[in-house]
DNA sequence: ACAAAAGTGTTTATAATACACCCATGA
DNA sequence: TCATGGGTGTATTATAAACACTTTTGT
């Protein structure tokens, strides 16, 4: 799932764009029973980021973000949302900017530019990786997904954003369409245990699991999937869409707190 | 609790100040059985506004919204939080502003200053209004309570603002000091049923509120406060603040939901 | 036949809800 | 003595938690 970039001249595309204020994108997908976050991998460098941009000057912060998701991931129609504004004055290390800048040989405008202080707002994004087509940016030469028990050493404050954002989710399960996003059209009862556990950070008893998801009358349920397991073929599920932001706008308290 | 403002002269405050960005302030508190919120208004005009202010160029943003509640309340040691950051291009109407600075016979470099584009993080502060001593700010000659139920209008999209921290006190009710920073230090169980009714907007049962909260052993009981009224007397209680600060730590659910 | 995991059922404990009862108080 | 609201109790229902039983499947 590494994709490389083509190499580009950087111009004065930040001309258009509004100073000292950025966004960084926590971009969250499920895979082999956890939690991926998209990370970009800086040209020439050991430096990992969150994949993040600029606001241009008459563009809405939301609209830029949705921009910025779209040209990272290809998706459009996306769930995304602001979780929290980094704004302490000493969040970006200056000699870290300045190291990477200059092993990557950036000319001088971009490199004053990057130099500035910015107050970055957080966006988190939860998203298929099946659907998902990550592209690196003008910065970076890899993109690439990391399961959030193995994440690199990120640049400035980006863990901090990243352990806010996940923070977030935990707490708004109940509230947003978390699992809707993150999951297939089609599975199975323990993929969803799966996902939930793997948020809420423990385990859940699989009887009691279920009966209680099936009780909110929030899934279809489907034909049986053969696995070629020497066990009982599971049921897929999918989301019954309009019940399932029914429930959450209720607030009914969806799973487990 | 009107208090009036003595003249100033606009100087050139604002050169130490990052352009572009802003704070506004939803300071809340509680009275006459019903959330109030601290507005400003502004100079000879009938616009009203919410406490705001800028960071300062080394300032972190957090640090700059503790100076900015202060200079309002008198306060210190206060809870306050960040709930979101707004950034719609159109989020102030220019001809709102030009119209009021007009008004206000401001000089050139302020009016300048006040004319640009401005993306705004919202914090609000949950105060004990008795503590409060509301001051005007350099805009401004009238600081005021007004209960949500009779705001005036209000400036650019600062009610929606006011909407949105209301939406996010509602939903953590259960993880933050909300009603400890509320309530005077004693209270009756009425005075706290109340406060919780205003946050969620719903009446909640009497005896099951009251046996709710006590087993949940969070409140100190005290003497009896005869208020020479045609009933028996209520108990006054106050918050143990350690057993309260635990309990939301816990995200055990509060109260309701 | 067996192990493994799915689907469902049973039991017990805990919590939510509705409302009933008695008590203290000032008019 | 009466209306008012305070403090507490009881009965009913709903939900949570632990775990047991049966079924289906491939080896």
């Amino acid at each position: 799932m590494r994709i490389k970039n083509t190499p580009v001249k950087y111009d004065f595309y930040f001309k258009n764009l509004i100073p000292g204020q950025s966004i960084d994108c926590v971009i969250i997908g499920y895979q082999n029973e956890e939690l991926n976050i998209l990370i970009l991998n800086w040209k020439g460098t050991k430096v990992w980021s969150l994949p993040g941009g600029f606001i241009q000057l008459d563009e809405d912060m939301n609209t830029a973000a949705i921009r910025i998701l779209n040209s990272r991931t290809g998706l459009r129609n996306i769930f995304l949302d602001q979780f929290y504004t980094f704004g302490a004055n000493n969040r970006r290390n200056d000699d870290e900017v300045i190291q990477s800048l200059k092993i990557m040989n950036m000319n001088t405008s971009l490199a004053e530019w990057m130099k500035q202080r910015f107050i970055s707002t957080g966006y988190f994004s939860l998203v298929d990786i099946e659907k998902c087509i990550p592209k690196p940016d003008i910065l970076s030469e890899i993109c690439d997904w990391k399961p959030i028990s193995e994440l690199p050493d990120l640049i400035f404050d980006h863990k901090q954003i990243v352990e806010k954002a996940l923070e977030h989710i935990q707490k708004q399960i109940n509230y947003l369409p978390i699992l809707i996003s993150l999951l297939p059209k089609k599975f199975t009862m323990k993929d969803l245990q799966k996902l939930v556990e793997s948020i809420l950070q423990k385990k859940l008893d699989r009887g009691n699991f279920q009966k209680k998801i099936l009780k909110m009358q929030i899934l279809n349920r489907h034909e049986k999937q053969m696995q070629g397991k020497a066990h009982k073929a599971p049921f897929l599920y999918s989301f019954h869409k309009k019940k399932y932001l029914d429930h959450l706008n209720k607030c009914i308290g969806f799973v487990y707190r």
